[in-house]
RNA sequence: GCUGGUGUAGCACAGUCGGUAGUGCAGCUGAUUCGUAAUCAGCAGGUCGUGUGUUCAAGUCACAUCACCAGCUCCA
């Protein structure tokens, strides 16, 4: 048989393992991890009896690392077998960024108890324990973990399916169930941290029991894992949630409430920038803009359905159950308000598409758990929107809308950091879901048509749809690579129904349209937020809350800067001039930690020339004639530069 | 909502074995009028998240509660 290392090729005349071959091949090394055998993952002492293509896999690569991680997380979980035997066993994956391992234990595991496991798995790592992988019968498996007394694997082992391996990993007195693959031995991980200790469900259900999640982190060497930590406390500078408070962009009052952040004067000049900017574009791209109420009887929401399917998370006036008085809610969702200003009239298959745009203030009363800083809260502005379209348009106006999210995306500097989602229904989910399942097909076969048509490369969630149709999900990661949605294009074949949207077609039918639910740059709140981490604070000019601060060098030359203040306020640029009586070097400092992009510089010299010293976020200086600064200052802000 | 962690001045933090609260920055007042990241001096600011308990005595110990943070669950 012959074994190929890309291009090195060698002959064996019995079978031999990864690691046997590849040091026939002279390519074992320290780094080596496991291999990819014909496309599949798998440990460098599997024996090979056929030709293959093997590639030999380091920490370098996405599945090295995984391999590296999901061994650690069985290091993780000998330690607290040894430390605390009566701990029950169950899942323990590697993650994006590093491992977990879910356990069942009477002892809660404080940082205290963490570090104690920290030095437990070191000895482990220190005894150069061999990983061996074997398989059982399906009886004798389960035999073996119920006499071992766990009882989240013999559930593990139901959920095999048949016909497949049920595989065990041993190492040393630790036996556990797993289909791996795994490193050759535990002594490869120099380097790790336990870094926290959570709740999780059994089976990520909130109905079932909260097991401990112990994450943590390794790494080869103890200098990839000090940079990885390092990296840690980098994010943490950026976090929005603590950076957007220094720099003044918002706060938030215990007395209003969790999940309503008060937005401050710098805070709302970029909202109001985005918002000025995106309803103009909407306006360019043939939206019409609506302005409906923000609350409604629940009759309205009993149409839409969401008073059935979302009542607990509405903000609710008046008693939701008393029927023979009226009962509001503050709006949750834009949708049933702007259909109505479809239904204003009779349409004409001639009136679509109908684009409808509307800047929607919406109240979501999220469990208090939920709230994140800006991210995710009570009360939030979306650029919301809906298409009426006949169906030969749906292609070509989810295109539109599509193109519109990306161009936003794009200009803000966000794309680049966004996956897309194609949210699906899950038929075994009955009680979220509306419609039939032929309905359900047709939606989501058109929205594949549609992304594939398109090019876009987007991963599939299933259970992640909308209760009355699929989603395009965009998806942007924080600072710590938490995943949340940013626009999301959704289209609705169930609700023009319940609201009697019709349109005369052609042919003097009544006709039920497609409504496409979008968003363009999504909610104002959670964009900022991004905003923020995506630039540490320090936002591109035409963001910036204060794109221009004149420093003058002392009370001297107060006049000359106001007269460069009013030269760039009246050409448009927010200018603020520090006229305190302080060091220029103390001024500079203060303006360069509030991040803003150009300080300008003014003293005797300046003012006799008309001229400006320019100092640029990045320290650079620059002398120039105040109308050149002036047309720089404009041209950069129009031009949206980044 | 669940699990864990954290709550001391606007912010960042110190506060030992339980003995009635401190530093720096910010703020205010005064002096300084200055050339590219911190001028000097003085002043003021706290029911130590809240409540109950233990104690002669609680920031410190116990219990409860609230808020925040991380994760889980949820996200129309």
């Amino acid at each position: 048989m012959v074994i190929s290392f890309a291009e090195n090729k060698l002959t064996f005349d019995s079978p031999v393992t990864v690691y046997e071959a590849a040091q026939a091949a002279g390519l074992i090394s320290r780094d080596v991890l496991c291999a990819r055998i014909n496309g599949e993952v798998c440990e460098l002492t599997r024996t090979l009896d056929a030709d293959a293509e093997v590639e030999l896999l380091t920490f370098a690569s996405t599945d090295g690392k995984k391999v590296f991680w999901h061994t650690s997380s069985h290091i993780l979980a000998q330690a607290v077998k040894r430390l605390f035997p009566e701990t029950k066993l169950t899942i323990g994956p590697a993650v994006d960024n590093g491992f977990y391992y879910d356990f069942d234990s009477e002892v809660s595991f404080t940082p205290e108890i963490l570090t104690k496991i920290e030095a437990e798995m070191k000895k482990i790592v220190k005894e150069n324990i061999k990983l061996e992988r074997y398989t059982l019968p399906r009886e004798e498996a389960v035999k073996f973990m119920q006499e071992k007394g766990e009882t989240y694997k013999v559930a593990l082992i139901a959920r095999v399916p048949e016909g497949d391996d049920i595989s065990f990993y041993r190492q040393g007195e630790f036996t556990d169930l797993c289909a791996g693959p795994h490193l050759f031995s535990t002594a490869a991980v120099k380097a790790f941290k336990l870094t926290q200790c959570t709740g999780a469900y059994w089976e990520g259900d909130s109905k079932n029991k909260m097991l401990q999640r112990v994450y943590g982190v390794s790494f080869p060497t103890k200098d990839e894992l000090n940079a990885h930590l390092t990296m840690l406390e980098e994010a943490k500078k950026r976090d929005h949630n603590k950076l957007g408070r220094e720099l003044e962009i918002f706060t938030t009052v215990d007395s209003i409430g969790q999940g309503l952040p008060v937005i401050l004067p710098k805070g709302v000049t970029i909202m109001q920038t985005l918002q000025r900017w995106i309803e103009d574009e909407e306006t360019k791209r043939g939206y019409l803009r609506t302005k409906t109420p923000l609350m409604a009887k629940r009759d309205l929401y009993r149409i839409s359905g969401h008073w059935d399917h979302y009542l607990d998370g509405m903000f609710v006036l008046g008693d939701p159950y008393d029927e023979t008085k009226e009962c509001f809610a503050l709006r949750p969702m834009t949708c049933p308000f702007q259909y109505q200003v479809y239904l204003n009239k009779k349409r004409s298959y001639r009136e679509l598409p109908m684009r409808l745009g509307e800047t929607s203030t919406l109240f979501r009363n999220e469990d208090s758990g939920e709230m994140h800083g800006l991210i995710r809260v009570r009360q939030f502005t979306i650029s919301e929107g809906h298409l009426v379209l006949r169906p030969d348009q749906l292609e070509e106006e989810f295109k539109g809308c599509l193109e519109l999210a990306k161009y936003c995306l794009g200009t803000l500097g966000l794309l680049e950091d966004c996956t897309f989602r194609f949210s699906q229904w899950d038929p075994k989910n009955t009680a979220k879901y509306e419609g039939t399942p032929e309905q359900w097909d047709e939606a989501q076969g058109i929205m594949k048509t549609i992304l594939d048509n398109l090019g876009v490369d987007y991963e599939i969630g299933i259970d992640e749809a909308a209760f009355y149709g699929p989603k395009l999900d965009i998806q942007c990661k924080n600072v710590y690579g938490k995943e949340d949605t940013i626009v999301t294009i959704q289209i609705d074949m169930l609700l023009a129904e319940k609201f009697g949207m019709y349109y005369t077609d052609r042919d003097n039918q009544q006709k039920l349209p497609y409504i496409i639910h979008r968003t363009s740059m999504g909610c104002y709140e959670r964009t900022l937020a991004l905003l923020i981490e995506k630039y540490a604070g320090a936002f591109p000019l035409w963001l910036a809350p204060v794109q221009v601060q004149v420093l003058p060098i002392s009370g001297t030359y107060n006049d000359y800067a106001e007269k460069v203040g009013k030269a760039l306020s009246d050409a448009g640029i927010r200018v603020d001039v520090d006229y305190r009586n302080e060091k220029i070097g103390f001024k500079i400092r203060e303006a360069q930690l509030s991040k803003v992009p150009y300080m300008l510089i003014v003293g005797e010299k300046e003012a006799e020339s008309d001229e400006v010293s320019v100092r640029a976020r990045n320290g650079s200086t620059e002398t120039m004639a105040l109308a050149d600064f002036v047309a720089k200052a404009v041209k950069e802000n129009a031009e949206k530069t980044r």
